[in-house]
DNA sequence: TCGGGAGTGTATGCTCCCATACAGATTCGC
DNA sequence: GCGAATCTGTATGGGAGCATACACTCCCGA
């Protein structure tokens, strides 16, 4: 694969190195295809390289001791993770796992931390990164005390609609595809719980429903119910990063790191 | 106060600057001190300061719409919290109250960002800082997902011995002072709960019990209880950084940062 | 194309935990 | 030192959500 290098380059957050530092850093790199539904990195594996997603789709997520699945983030494609390698953490502590047949972009993670000592751009690049993800979990938390199952979905909904929202006929539309199992996944319930809330969802009307995709049909309104303001939507609807028709990705709101 | 100057030169973080760089920093920083139970910033405010807790106690949370209050997180004295700032943080969002009567020292943001400009170790401590505080959210997140009260709680004081814990002759002593309410806070639960899971955990002979303090009896078996490993304990006592002394304070597991 | 696995819809008893209420104990502030 | 506020302990009804069970649909892969 000789793609590797136009994946670093149209990546956000190494977009300014040099060309010569992007020459090191891609003579580094190792591009790896997975299959649908296989582990990437487990936790307590070494925390060696830092990952980047070409086409795909991953999520990040731990098991409890009797098998249920809490997912802590979906990566898109032209996003990076595992990228707490470079925030000196010796092991991983959760399970990285694809949804889709994917490709990465493996990167050492001394070479990038190598590179971030000489530019003040790329580091900062990564804390912001990895500060804008705590920024999400720790929203996250706060979502989840105290509150029952329906106001969590109504959060994770809003998350959605901000992180993976584009403007529809209807309303916001998810674009990515998640199972009742998935959401369920999310917000620390269980399957049959999340069908039961989904329906009164769509019944009250604040929700569309098909299989595997949701459209928030009044936006404003499951904001309100909530008590948080509408989140913008940032509609970045081409994601996928095809190197045969070299195009840019449009960049989301996160600024695709 | 003239102090300010030996409290930033003694915190972990700031040690690698030159002499000359910790003249700058200390030229614009204020200190400020702040009665018990006061706030110290607010949701939506403006982040443009770094903190650093020279005395007393903080604690950061968030509220929900009916009253209740979510503890994100305690701060001891030379810590420094507030520091999302330099990974571009442009508001708060959550509050940051005093505990106990408190000494801190303001870092405007910008002057710490222009440091971290020029010196790569700075720039690697706070990113180093940001991650250690997301990996200990996600990994309270997990905690949380799926698990009954008495799980949470298990987790809790797995965590709090890490991160407080001493050596005593029954156990392990958690070192700060907490009600029942900050630790339904802390796990989102009610202060009723908390007394009753309590109980039982000290009938069970799990914990000892005294007005505001805990002993954790046997920390194998607790461990053992929610199938994690027993953590280590660091044991730093001397937390409070007392200028009049001199004495640096112990450094703890986390490095005091 | 056909079979199996994954995803969805629905029902039911039961358990955990919340809301509410109240009383005694302790500590803090003045 | 005294009153007030906070903290702790306990009881009770009710409700949210879990475990379990089962039928049906849809999709994917062989």
């Amino acid at each position: 694969m000789q793609d590797q290098l136009w994946y670093i380059k149209h990546c956000r957050l190494f977009e300014r190195l040099s060309p010569d530092e992007l020459r090191r850093l891609e003579q580094r790199a190792r591009i790896r295809k997975f299959p649908k539904n296989t582990p990437i990195y487990f936790p307590n594996e070494a925390a060696e390289s830092v990952f980047l997603l070409a086409e795909g789709r991953v999520k990040l997520c731990s098991y409890t001791p009797d098998g249920k699945q809490a997912i802590l983030a979906f990566i898109e494609p032209g996003e990076v993770f595992g990228e707490l390698t470079l925030a000196g953490e010796a092991q991983r502590d959760e399970h990285a796992e694809t949804m889709q047949p994917s490709t990465v972009v493996l990167l050492p993670g001394e070479v990038v931390s190598e590179l971030m000592h000489h530019s003040p751009a790329l580091s900062l690049g990564v804390t912001k990164l990895i500060g804008l993800r705590r920024k999400r979990v720790e929203r996250r938390l706060k979502t989840l005390l105290f509150r029952s199952n329906r106001e969590r979905l109504l959060h994770l909904f809003l998350d959605l609609a901000e992180q993976y929202g584009e403007t529809h006929p209807d309303g916001v539309r998810i674009r990515v595809r998640l199972s009742h199992l998935d959401l369920a996944s999310v917000i620390g319930t269980t399957r049959e719980t999340m069908t039961l809330l989904l329906g009164e969802l769509r019944t009250s009307g604040l929700i569309g429903v098909e299989r595997h995709r949701f459209v928030i049909l009044n936006l404003a309104r499951l904001a309100a119910a909530v008590g948080m303001p509408p989140p913008r939507i940032a509609d970045g609807t081409a994601t996928t990063i095809d190197p045969t028709q070299k195009t840019v990705p449009v960049p989301r709101k996160d600024w695709s790191f």
